[in-house]
RNA sequence: GCUCCCAUCGUCUAGGGGUUAGGACACGAGCUUUUCAAGCUUGUAACACGGGUUCGAUUCCCGUUGGGAGUACCA
């Protein structure tokens, strides 16, 4: 056995590749990322692909692209080798299977022959746990019958009577009465293991040090310390995360909305705020800010700070840490996730400065990446048509012998600044004996099309003297 | 059903034997403003209930209720 060295922090992340990410995953994942880094310890990943049933293709690779795109990289894992490997359970088969041998021989597992149909039967006639049928076949007849060919699975003896306590980092001691627990599977007839005895003897084998993983397997913790006992191994430190829920409380699932963290990226949210948020969901590290990088998260976390009970994943909450984080990146690192967007509306061909500079007069207006392509076509091509509740409250009779007056003051403007077009608007106003906004919201309209956006002046700035100067003329036409 | 877990504003949460129970999102009002946002100020809003323990419980204990998870040859 290698020699256990107590002291050094490893954690892992071991999902079954369903095909993506789900949100509550990534947030498992990032505790346990965040405990390893800032032990200086080590984040694995592990792919517990036992279920052929359900298996899918190309789920690993995009489990790994998710959890890359949000930062959280694996230290050890499918094509990162730790010298604890195979990462992937499928690969780890007669690992399993000679662990389960020895559990037989030692007499802590039995071979059970149950058929699928009894087991249903009995099942239906109201057991709750296998009834235990085949635990006194003795050894050489189990034996026997398997080496004979019959079909069987290896299941785990569970102890007639006593309970079994065991302290959990977030929720405190917890116990199970034996009574209470089955006879659970390990070893299926397939020669795969299932998940309890997989996790145990991995966790086992790769050092995990301490299992952070979801709530909804404290119920079999029993099982897996069991297990732990009849080998002989020393017990990793247990911490179970509250749930992520849907609004309704429920386990968070698909159905009420999206759930895999590619949705969230493909709908145009930022990975600092998905990770924030995420993080924030059943922890928080005490004080008032709430705005964390990645790195900020390292520092900060805490398991004796996680919280108990489960948090509801609230779209609106995130959608306000979208735009701040929005917010605290600058505009050229915007870019690139823009630009995809606006190519992909044929606006290719305009400048990376030109972008930059619609970026930031929009990105304190949109919530998420892709409102960008939709907010505000009016720089990228000529409005064709004019909001017709702008048009009936700031296009006046009047409006066109303003407008006028202002294109030909425009017109003799040389520097066509932000400050410049406003003080050439405003003086005309003055000249023309009117309020600055009755020049301002036809112009508005006239320019985007619309009666909302960004500063008006800095808009013109933008889009350009000759653009400017045009699409008055345009709209003179058009509305008058 | 059984087992286990959980319980502070609608939501995320801080706090903790004596507090005006704090913050954030959302919502309302106001300010700012050329609009929309953003920002600022501000308002509404919570300790599930019942027993203890205690001089005093939202906080500690027990129970009730409520919610959740687990209960597969799935993870």
């Amino acid at each position: 056995m290698k020699g256990f060295s107590v002291m050094s922090v490893r954690t892992r992340f071991a999902p079954s590749p369903t095909g993506y990410l789900h949100v509550g995953g990534l947030r498992t994942a990032l505790y346990a990322y965040l405990f390893a880094k800032q032990n200086n310890g080590t984040f694995i990943l592990r792919i517990e692909d036992t279920d052929q049933s359900r298996k899918v293709e190309g789920a690993t690779e995009k489990l790994i692209e998710a959890l890359q795109w949000a930062g959280v990289d694996y230290d050890e894992g499918p094509g990162k080798d730790g010298n604890h490997g195979p990462y992937i359970q499928s690969e780890r088969l007669a690992i399993y299977q000679a662990h389960a041998v020895r559990l037989l021989n030692e007499g802590n597992a039995y071979r059970c022959f149950c058929t699928a149909e009894r087991l249903e039967q009995s099942r239906t006639a109201g057991a709750a746990m296998y009834d235990r049928h085949c635990r006194n076949i003795p050894f050489d007849e189990a034996q026997k019958r398997s080496a004979a060919g019959e079909p069987n699975v290896v299941r785990l003896k569970i102890p007639d009577d006593g309970e079994l306590k065991f302290h959990d980092e977030v929720r405190g001691d917890v116990s199970f009465a034996y009574s209470t627990i089955d006879d659970q599977v390990l070893l299926k007839t397939d020669g795969f293991p299932t998940y309890h005895l997989a996790v145990v003897v991995d966790d086992h084998l790769m050092e995990i040090s301490h299992v952070i993983r979801g709530e909804e397997w404290l119920p079999s913790t029993p099982k897996h310390i069991l297990l732990y006992q009849y080998f002989g191994w020393s017990l990793p430190k247990f911490a179970h995360l509250p749930l992520l829920l849907n609004p309704d409380k429920t386990k968070l699932s698909k159905r009420q909305g999206d759930v895999a963290v590619e949705d969230y990226r493909a709908k145009g949210y930022l990975k600092e705020a998905l990770v924030n948020f995420v993080a924030f969901l059943g922890w928080n590290p005490g004080g008032e800010r709430e705005l964390f990088s990645l790195q900020e998260l390292t520092k900060e976390f805490s398991i004796e700070r996680v919280g108990k009970a489960g948090a509801v994943f609230n779209i609106e909450k995130l959608n306000w840490m979208n735009q701040q984080h929005m917010k605290l990146k600058s505009d050229g690192e915007l870019l690139p996730l823009v630009k995809p967007l606006f190519a992909d509306k044929g606006w290719g061909s305009f400048s990376d400065e030109y972008m930059i500079h619609v970026i930031g007069l929009m990105k304190e207006r949109v919530v998420v990446i892709n409102d960008f392509a939709g907010a505000c076509p009016y720089f990228f091509e000529e409005p064709v048509s004019y909001d017709e509740a702008g048009r009936t409250k700031n296009w006046k009779p009047e409006s066109s012998g303003h407008l006028l007056k202002l294109l030909e003051t425009l017109k003799t403007q040389e520097l066509f600044t932000a400050p410049a077009v406003e003080t050439a608007l405003r003086s005309t106003a003055e000249g023309l004996n009117i309020g600055a906004g009755k020049l301002i919201h036809p112009l508005r309209l006239a320019i985007s099309g619309v009666s909302n956006g960004p500063s008006l002046f800095h808009m013109a700035e933008v889009l350009g003297k000759e653009i400017v100067l045009r699409r008055i003329s345009v709209a003179l036409e058009r509305l008058s």
